[in-house]
RNA sequence: GCCCCCGUAGCUCAGCGGAUCAGAGCGAGGGACUUCUAAUCCCUAGGUCGCAGGUUCGAAUCCUGCCGGGGGCGCCA
């Protein structure tokens, strides 16, 4: 399937057939360690190292060398391997044949779009619930992180060959809902605000506009129910804002969910019961709580409070059951870090339901500090104090804001300099990726022009110019990376590899005149430039950001 | 008090199921444009990997303790 895989396997299979000759021994049967493959930084140590002897040697009870040359000596390398050395202490350096790595440029160019594409032998259908910010004011850039790890990681378990649903669940029942009506409602009498209340511009925008309806509706309500008539109504338009803005930044659901209809549809009375049946519901002070003890929390968990009202985990209880009954199987809630308390309930009650527990996989990204001029800038949808999502777009860049935020690993908390984030927009990475991009772009235009054909037949023997090598191999480390951001749920490596793929498209453009006098050659280095066109636009497509034919 | 992240170059961050890891980008200093796109390329500078122990032949990476930053520990969401 991939390079990695194949010396991966070739390697594996050149220990097990030591171990069956009798040639490598393992005392006791003890359990196999892993074998690690890297690329080396250093050229002289290959195209590829393993660390495989020298993690058998405490299991083997064998010198690593030792066993290097056993496994060496019991290899069958792949075709695409030229040979293997061993290295102290006890390395195997992997060197790849130049003329298999140059021939590669033509299957990688006819899988075009498809290349790093369904690279899991067993696909899964995954439920991936990210934003998900209540519906009370727009969106701020205090979400903007988890609507880009949300969505890029969506983007490549879909690469990968997962059938993902992209699901935004929108708090719709809570107190905040009623907490915002109370607002609408005050300033419409021009009383003052709640002290619970949201105060920022756009809440006096939706005064103004208050449809008629909706305030005879007001008007025929009595006590709370006042507040929850202006509140539903306030959210609704919110969650359509929410919505707008999301498609904006290119950021797209499947499916928008909201915690009434849960309730609505039975799921959290159904969900609730089942916890009862089970055993793990009980009675307490007036409150419905769920025994998190028996799970090892320090302590229980209250579904339905005194008043009659179910709590923010009732909810919960109810969506994840209705989650796994659409097939799902496995659901990933991309959560900001301030909900780490909220993890092990939510994990607890599936497994309570019968559900395997580690099908939840709940991602905690760390907060965004934003700073402007060394100052810290508070983000608070109530005191009416925050930077909106457009406006962090509008003055930073899609591209580039994008760029910043799948770079980083989630669990790092960053900080994010608005001032510099302008300041450094136009020497950001990214556009030295779609740069690559244009160029590459500009290249098959002006040889299509000049009527030079890219020809991949004879890549093989052509293309051997070392400049040439390398960006072929970082060609064949694609399906690598998308394959192992997949299985991590960790995506900051491709922009990384993105990066870097320009970087040697960059060295290969200095070093390698593509259109010359030679023809063969000039079909050739063309091929090479497609592919490496393709691959390029394939990694920016996992991350969102386009691939401009010219800059 | 307890739990979870994080601490690596001036700045922002990778690397962390040990070895073949001291890395990238930006910033700083120097150089290259009659070009298949200079939004590019080449060179230089720089860090006791928070601190102290421990495990190991070998630790930025694993363990323990401290220090520092962030987030949790509600009948809030």
């Amino acid at each position: 399937m991939s390079l990695r895989t194949d010396i991966t396997r070739a390697i594996a299979d050149a220990r097990d057939r030591a171990v069956a000759s009798g040639a490598l021994t393992i005392p006791g049967g003890a359990p196999l360690p892993a074998i690690g493959l890297e690329r080396p930084a250093q050229p002289e140590h290959g195209d590829w190292a393993s660390n495989a002897a020298m993690q058998l040697a405490p299991v083997a009870r064998s010198a690593p060398m030792r066993i290097a040359e056993t496994l060496v000596a019991n290899l069958e390398a792949p075709p695409s391997v030229a040979d293997v050395a061993i290295a102290p202490p006890g390395f195997l350096n992997i060197r790849l044949d130049p003329a298999w790595v140059a021939a590669q440029v033509g299957p990688i160019r006819e899988a075009g779009e498809a290349y790093g594409r369904n690279l899991v032998e067993t696909p899964r259908r995954i439920n991936v619930e990210f934003v998900s910010a209540n519906p009370t004011g727009p969106l701020h850039i205090g979400n903007a992180r988890g609507a880009f790890v949300g969505d890029v990681l969506s983007r490549v378990l879909t690469a990968a060959g997962h059938a993902v649903t992209r699901e935004y669940y929108f708090n719709d029942f809570g107190g905040q809902v009623k907490a915002l009506g109370a607002s609408v409602r005050a300033l419409r009498a021009g009383d003052p605000i709640p002290e619970d209340g949201y105060r920022g511009e756009y809440v006096k925008e939706m005064v103004a506009s208050v449809p008629d309806e909706v305030v005879r509706a007001a008007e025929a309500a009595t006590g709370d129910e006042v507040d929850w008539v202006y509140g539903r109504w306030a959210s609704e338009v919110q969650r359509l804002g929410i919505e707008q803005s999301l498609a904006a930044l290119g950021v797209g659901f499947d499916v928008w969910k909201t915690e009434s209809s849960i309730h609505d549809e039975g799921w959290v009375s159904r969900g609730v019961e089942r916890l009862r049946e089970a055993g793990y519901v009980f009675e307490n002070e007036g409150a419905t709580w769920f025994r998190a003890t028996s799970f090892g929390e320090d302590q229980d968990r209250v579904i339905n409070r005194s008043n009659g009202q179910p709590t923010y985990f009732a909810a919960d209880i109810g969506y994840v059951s209705e989650k796994f009954s659409r097939g799902f199987d496995e659901l990933i809630y991309v959560w900001g870090e301030n909900h780490h308390g909220a993890v092990a309930r939510l994990v607890h009650a599936a497994e309570a339901l019968g559900h395997d527990p580690d099908a939840v996989r709940i991602l905690l990204y760390s907060w965004v500090r934003f700073v402007r001029e060394g100052e810290a800038v508070s983000m608070s949808k109530r005191s009416g104090e925050f930077i909106g999502l457009d406006d962090l777009m509008r003055e930073v860049g899609a591209d580039a804001v994008r760029w910043f935020f799948s770079s980083r690993a989630f669990t790092s908390g960053i900080d994010f300099d608005l001032e510099l984030a302008k300041k450094q927009s136009s020497e950001n990475p990214v556009y030295y990726v779609q740069y690559a991009h244009a160029r590459a772009s500009s290249i098959l235009r002006n040889a299509a022009e000049g009527g030079t054909p890219p020809d991949a037949g004879r890549t093989g023997e052509l293309l051997a110019h070392p400049a040439e090598l390398e960006l072929i191999r970082h060609l064949l480390d694609f399906p690598d990376t998308v394959a192992i951001a997949a299985e991590r749920r960790e995506t900051h490596e491709v922009p990384r590899y993105a990066y870097e793929l320009a970087s040697a498209f960059s060295a290969f453009y200095r070093d390698c005149k593509v259109l010359t006098d030679d023809a063969s050659l000039s079909s050739a280095r063309l091929a090479l430039v497609d592919a490496t066109r393709a691959v390029l636009a394939n990694a920016l497509d996992l991350l969102g950001i386009s691939a401009p034919d010219s800059m």
